[in-house]
DNA sequence: TGCGAAAACGGAACCGTGTTCCGTATCGTT
DNA sequence: AACGATACGGAACACGGTTCCGTTTTCGCA
């Protein structure tokens, strides 16, 4: 369940111009850094992402400071948090479009895997999307893990003809993340049946 | 453009158990209640529906103790604004119905007015799913007045054999709304697209 | 017109959260 | 051991929602 177990000690941010960004000096900041991770994943699980910043340190047995000097803003805890989990999906693209029977089959095996990740993340589908500034890094994120993945799949689907051609892979994903909102606070809601449908909508006509 | 304008002094509350709950017997509260929706739709307008109460107030040039007695929960302000539009979206359902070349298309126009008016709310979208206790009373308007008029239309479109017969009509519309969120802060995203996928992808197979 | 009770008002005060700042403690090195 | 750099903690501040109560306004009635 938590497996937002510390492997990295430190960013292993996108970006890098070059080489890693200097694991930090110190021990202690080290194991703060690791506790806080892990006490953000847990307050996550039973909060939801807005969780508030306190309780993530007290849980960690830190101060708040400590969480600001380590992740300035919530949107990069949130990010470090499911980073792993991210990438996982971001990587299990291609082996769905070599492994399915299809392109579409592909997409949609993919997207409901995505659905899957951000359905039981309470809070997260939502800021996600939330226009405060303070979460861009996160939309940043997001946007250049897995739109190109989304477009590679739609690329497949339409040159084997089973989708129309004009889909735009950020709008879909957006859309997608959007479908998700509010999905594990709502027994009346699913948003894979929705979603399902967006991607029969896609069909080509 | 403001069409806030108050011609009820008062509550013409849907559940009615039996006769309107007494317009106010005070010029000075109505006079205030008016203010108020006004202060509200202009302060909605540039800075959403998450306008601080304190604006509101002051715009209106009252106290903040006012709005409070006018409004308890801030989803009784904005239904109390927008009231009358999602009155008018609720009432087209059926004129387009009849309107219409086919049932399927009346759907999608009806959507599309419902669209047009959710996007041009800042933060309405995101309030309506928010899972906020205090939004309560605006789900349930929404819900009351627009799903049944969805369901209608549906039942149309799935008689006449054009679309699937295993819609829910508030899943729908709530994927609908959700797909709204966002749509006036992303130049890249146009929900009116994505929502005119989901209705196709409610066709017949 | 004057009066008193009821209704409504206003805004200070309170609370919960995010964010900043700086004196203190810890680490790693010499 | 001593020192400088690094990191820590939590008090203090900012901000927005909400409550509460002393004051003001309204309205029916004499």
């Amino acid at each position: 369940m938590n497996d937002s177990g510390n492997d990295n000690d430190e960013d292993a941010g996108r970006p890098a111009p070059d080489g890693p960004p200097a694991p930090s000096r110190r021990k202690d900041a080290r194991r703060n850094k690791a506790a806080l991770l892990d006490a953000a994943a847990a307050a996550f699980v039973v909060s939801g992402v807005d969780a508030p910043v306190r309780d993530i340190a007290a849980r960690a047995g830190v101060g708040v400071g400590t969480i600001y000097r380590h992740f300035p803003t919530r949107a990069d805890l949130i990010v470090a948090v499911y980073r792993h989990q991210v990438d996982a999906c971001a990587e299990a693209g291609p082996a769905l479009l070599a492994d399915s029977a299809s392109p579409h089959t592909a997409l949609g095996r993919w997207i409901d895997q995505f659905v899957d990740f951000l359905a039981t993340k309470h809070g997260l589908a939502a800021a996600l999307h939330s226009d405060d500034t303070g979460f861009d890094t996160l939309h940043a994120y997001f946007i250049d893990r897995l739109v190109p993945v989304c477009a590679q799949l739609l690329e497949a689907a339409a040159a084997a003809g089973e989708i129309r051609p004009d889909i735009d892979a950020y709008e879909l994903m957006r859309g997608v993340g959007n479908l998700c909102i509010g999905a594990d606070t709502d027994a009346r809601y699913d948003p894979r049946r929705l979603v399902g449908l967006l991607i029969a909508g896609l069909r080509r006509t």
